[in-house]
DNA sequence: CCATCTTTTGAGAGTTACTCTCATTTCATA
DNA sequence: TATGAAATGAGAGTAACTCTCAAAAGATGG
């Protein structure tokens, strides 16, 4: 029915850092539910990217990855949320707390950056590009993909620096920190996405963010 | 066709601050046009008070405000933009202007925000208050307004920072800053979206997370 | 005051994301 | 192999948005 049989060559199989893939090592229903996610995910990022987003249909992107459409809602709520899910908030949280307890939370976090950018672009480079890409032109996914660092990133941080801390659960100190850190996070992720920074400088320019930060924003 | 002719008493009359309305002294055409999009986004907000955001139509909100679907459209190019839409940032901007030019930004912010939060409050109080609740509890909307505070606010602060500090067009040190600017805000905004902060404090919380940033988010 | 030109509006048809229900299939377990 | 639970597919339904075109209303020159 459909012409194009052969599964994405360009784009890299998809999957977060730290490589041990649970793949493996889980009961037969869970693997192919994990299968079937992956499937869709890299079939409408394939599709997304050939013909763009909203020429894309979920019909579409059902029919390519041999599933109902019915069952691309089961997978995933929206058709945006096809491009913002990710999983790296765990692994962030994991790098976190193996710091050393006498960093301040922004030195630990410069640290965490530091070793995780990298590896996630050496990891998924294709497809967090993709990813990206489409985040910057697509408004409503870029609207998806900020909510999603909100309820996410921001989230997380706000736990692990209360956790760092020891400050009380509701602290709102914490929480302006995290919202500081979620800040000069997407500052530069939307210095990449507006070309003013080369993917190899993020690193950096992260790093840059957070000292800069540390330092109370002077200008 | 339909019953209620009366305009909505509850909600008060919608208008940023800095009461000199721009309704008289206007072309008469450009005057209906924002007659009909305050209108529409009146009615719109009772019935989204009354009802729930999901379950009013925009067939409902036009037909309220006598209009049709498509003229709808033609003024907010989305349902969520009923809600998200507002003018304060030009009015944010005039006023950091007036700020004495020794201020760091951070200062000049502090007292821009703890002139303008109460005023804001004193005269759309009931407005504001359904907006942000809206904005809690509808996660599309949410997205939205996230989205606007960027693509408004954010751009905004980060014009005016490289405006007073003189530095260059594209500076990143400034983006980041005006990053995490907003950050606090959203903070010091879901803060009292989750019940954790009264609304008379949110002037004081605000300019406390400003000093927070300024003093490097010590923790 | 009238005629014309421009902008705004309404009507209606069409697309598509998303929801719900129910029957069927597929995997887990004894 | 039989029984129960979870995942899937099919299909119908809703409502947000888009597009097109003709009618209405305000602006402008005579």
């Amino acid at each position: 029915m459909h012409e194009n049989r052969t599964m994405s060559a360009s784009l890299p199989d998809q999957q977060a850092a730290r490589s041990d893939d649970p793949l493996d090592r889980l009961p037969l229903r869970e693997r192919k539910k994990l299968k079937t996610r992956r499937a869709i995910q890299n079939h409408a990022l394939r599709l997304f990217e050939r013909q763009g987003y909203d020429d894309t249909t979920v019909e579409q992107i059902a029919a390519a990855a041999e599933i109902s459409p019915s069952t691309f809602f089961r997978y995933f709520p929206t058709k945006e949320d096809v491009i913002v899910t990710d999983e790296y908030d765990p692994v962030m949280v994991e790098v976190f707390r193996q710091q050393p307890p006498e960093l301040s939370p922004i030195e630990a976090l410069r640290r965490v950056f530091g070793e995780l950018i990298p590896e996630m672009f050496a990891t998924d480079q294709g497809l967090v590009m993709a990813r990206l890409r489409l985040t910057a032109s697509v408004p409503s996914v870029r609207a998806r993909m900020i909510e999603a660092m909100r309820s996410g990133t921001q989230g997380v941080l706000k736990d692990i620096i209360i956790e760092r801390t020891g400050r009380p659960a509701g602290d709102l100190d914490a929480d302006a920190l995290a919202w500081a850190v979620t800040g000069v996070l997407m500052s530069a992720m939307y210095a990449w996405m507006d070309g003013l920074v080369d993917i190899d400088d993020m690193a950096g320019l992260i790093d840059h963010n957070l000292a800069f930060l540390a330092a109370g924003c002077p200008l």
